[in-house]
DNA sequence: CCACCTCCATACGGTTGCGTATGGTTTTAC
DNA sequence: GTAAAACCATACGCAACCGTATGGAGGTGG
């Protein structure tokens, strides 16, 4: 593995969050996880909080790369789609969403999962209304969307539905009111 | 408090559950919360792993009963409705299908909240069915409703939503057909 | 080649939680 | 009223993890 660097540590902790939630966020076990010590992270990090704080930061910045990339594409209904196929082609994002919020109690977390999460809906929203929907009808489509995301990517993870990915995103389409 | 029972130990740890997840499911925190100690756990369990199953337990029955409850509901749109009222009026059942479904390393966690969601969706899809819908559709409205029932909690536990649970039901009878 | 800086391993003390042991207190049974 | 049962408090050893201290390996400039 030779030399580690702090983004090093911070994507693993990021894998641990997904995996495990914030308490898997944890020095000792994320060395285990890069097959080093806590002298390494210490070295790079002054403590514990720091490295959930790199981890919150990256996945953040994974959704601000994400929106960049669509505002590419011109046509919104197109914009729309492809944002769904990289949300349900993603299988971490659903999962970091969940261990966020369910890990609501500690105030960091809950503040990046309702940042990112606003950010979201607000980027859906104008993408709605973009694609001809009037605001309160788009806003509304957005949160169910996003709803409809999130409550899917739980429900598939511990097995209530099998339905496929494809499944769900056509669904997510016309729920929004652009199946085609 | 006076003496305790195990039932008390299983709804406190409920609680525990739905506000810090199956890691603050904890004897000594638990036993905190009551207002006593581990030597009372000891006493009415044997270790902390039959203490989650308890709460567990606990909450999979309060799923039963509600549907039992709403059997006796002949009007199936009325009978949705009040479903919807009873799941938007809890505010601990949703934290807990999240919790749970965090916490899918576990496998007690996710075999149970896949049983539970699992027996949601059928009860929500025979529901449909009753109200005149075609299988396939009453399925997938099921699956579309619930999901957003849990999104939106989870968008509505971190502030990333303001809309209020009114709101909330109103969209999701919409989202079934069943729009008055 | 050597002084220095970067990066990491190991050892230590402190905290928190699990599970056991043991004794004490309150209730129940007769 | 007393013996047994039910229930609970305290103290202990053990394990995981945090953060610090300290020293050592490996590259780099002079």
């Amino acid at each position: 593995m030779g030399r580690l660097s702090a983004e090093d540590w911070a994507r693993a902790a990021l894998e641990a969050l997904a995996e495990g939630g914030l308490a898997a966020v944890a020095v000792e076990p994320v060395a285990v996880r890069l097959g080093t010590t806590k002298g390494s992270f210490y070295w790079h990090f002054a403590n514990r909080r720091s490295l959930i704080e790199a981890a919150l930061a990256l996945w953040e910045a994974g959704t601000e790369e994400i929106i960049a990339g669509l505002l590419e594409v011109p046509d919104p209904v197109l914009r729309m789609r492809t944002l769904l196929e990289f949300a349900f082609g993603d299988p971490v994002d659903a999962k970091v969403a969940f261990q966020l919020i369910s890990a609501a109690d500690d105030p960091l977390a809950a503040e990046t999962a309702r940042r990112v999460s606003a950010r979201r809906l607000e980027f859906m929203g104008a993408t709605l209304e973009e694609a001809g929907q009037p605001p309160g009808l788009a806003r509304g489509r957005a949160v169910v969307g996003y709803g409809v995301y999130l409550g899917m990517a739980a429900l598939h993870r511990v097995g209530a539905v099998d339905e496929s990915i494809g499944d769900f995103m056509d669904l997510a389409l016309s729920e929004m009111g652009l199946a085609d």
